[in-house]
DNA sequence: TCAAAAGTGTTTTAATTACACCCATGC
DNA sequence: GCATGGGTGTAATTAAAACACTTTTGA
């Protein structure tokens, strides 16, 4: 740590929020449009500077919070790490600090007048470079992805991305969405439902579906996240994704 | 990202270095004396104050320089994550984004007077509580042990302890120590060798050690660090360490 | 009865583990 | 020679991949 002689140089820090989810079968992600300068009009990842007495995941919540009508975090979220604070702001250097939200499908308020409107994109617009985000926001979003991609391997934050209550199948879309390849559907429910400590059965069935009606997971209480307890929970071996 | 009407509140930012190494078969980590309040005469991580225009690994190396006397960053630098800015400091709220260096063991200067005295430390005897840390660096420590122990399962980069070039039995050393397990050395043999895009032999071997000369290996170009990009590079399969 | 999805069993393939054994050097 | 660590071969175990087949619903 400092030296304390000379005053130390302050930086205004910011928190944005990557927020993924599955539906329509790929992976989305909550964005808003931004209706200030710089990047007025530009679509850009929620975020806001943190405040005076404010923790980064205080200040990450609060954010998503403001921008979407969420009252509750919806998900998982945790840091995904920090940014600058050369270069990514025209205004100055500011030093921003990403988080990652994984989550089911939740509704967005869409606001009105002059709060910025948010909404959810499909992340391959964005990677395929159709859509350009704000400041940095493409690089934290790819960075963003790949994390989730390895969390799907070596955890059980899998699941984080669906309801309280979920089949196997909704679990496996989830795994094919965000790997985006297809998994084997017999020997991912085996894999799934065979590894301890991941899944916990509810004892309840879907019904009203197409098809067979199929049984109804939580996950398992170990892998749940404990308050303020950082989940160590770990998928072992780990449900590897293909590779090429 | 932020309405502007307010100022934003400004923050100092601190940059802290975690410097892993291995010898005498055990990890061992860098740290300084502090010769200042707050927590003077404790040990804690080398590091210090952001400067203005500088970027996050800009800084990390410089502190590093700084407090050990090394011209270059000896080994892989990675950004490991950010921690506050609450309730860290008694001067107030610093956030700090601290960094993970695994380095070969280099020599750390030991200077006179009024520098801080650097030293390595048998990671064990901090995180058994025997010695205590400043700030919050117990914790920042641990995360980073953490980090550095799935590394050496995912990446190639159990490699950055060991010097340019080094022998198979030098690299299990490293990842015996980390994981504080013993592996087999034959079995460890063939899967490092064997592991595609891992090790690059050089065709020498070493001379004058006790038993058969070993051949001497080097990181494979695939797996070292580009200059800017990322380190893309992943182990597959895995080189998991032993559960329980 | 048929389509569609859930779930089980079985075979094949690949990777890890355990351990016997040979090799090349210093002393 | 013989101790010491380097390195290879091979069988046993375990996990992953591929896929045939049965189950249970809605229409």
């Amino acid at each position: 740590m400092p030296e304390s002689h000379p005053a130390p140089a302050r930086f205004p820090v910011s928190v944005d929020v990557v927020a993924l989810t599955v539906f329509d079968d790929v992976l989305n992600v909550l964005l808003v449009t931004r209706l200030i300068e710089p990047f007025r009009g530009r679509l850009a990842l929620p975020g806001g500077f943190v405040l005076p007495g404010e923790d980064l995941v205080t200040a990450a919540g609060r954010e998503l919070a403001e921008e979407t009508g969420v009252e509750h975090v919806p998900g998982h979220l945790e840091q995904l790490g920090s940014y600058g604070p050369r270069g990514r702001d025209p205004r100055g250097d500011v030093l921003t600090v990403a988080h990652l939200l994984l989550a089911p499908n939740f509704p967005v308020l869409t606001a009105g007048s002059d709060a910025e409107h948010a909404a959810w994109y499909p992340v391959s617009t964005v990677l395929d470079g159709e859509v350009r985000l704000a400041f940095d926001h493409e690089r934290i979003l790819a960075d963003a992805v790949e994390r989730a991609k390895s969390k799907l391997e070596y955890s059980p934050l899998g699941a984080a991305f669906c309801g309280e209550e979920f089949t196997v199948a909704q679990l496996r879309a989830v795994y094919e969405a965000v790997w985006g390849t297809r998994l084997d559907p017999r020997n991912f429910h085996r894999k799934a439902t065979g590894t301890p400590g991941f899944l916990e059965d509810t004892g309840r069935m879907t019904t009203g579906e197409t098809g067979r009606p199929a049984a109804l997971f939580r996950l398992a209480g170990a892998a749940r996240p404990a308050a303020g307890q950082p989940t160590r929970s770990v998928l072992n071996p780990p449900l590897m994704r293909p590779r090429d």
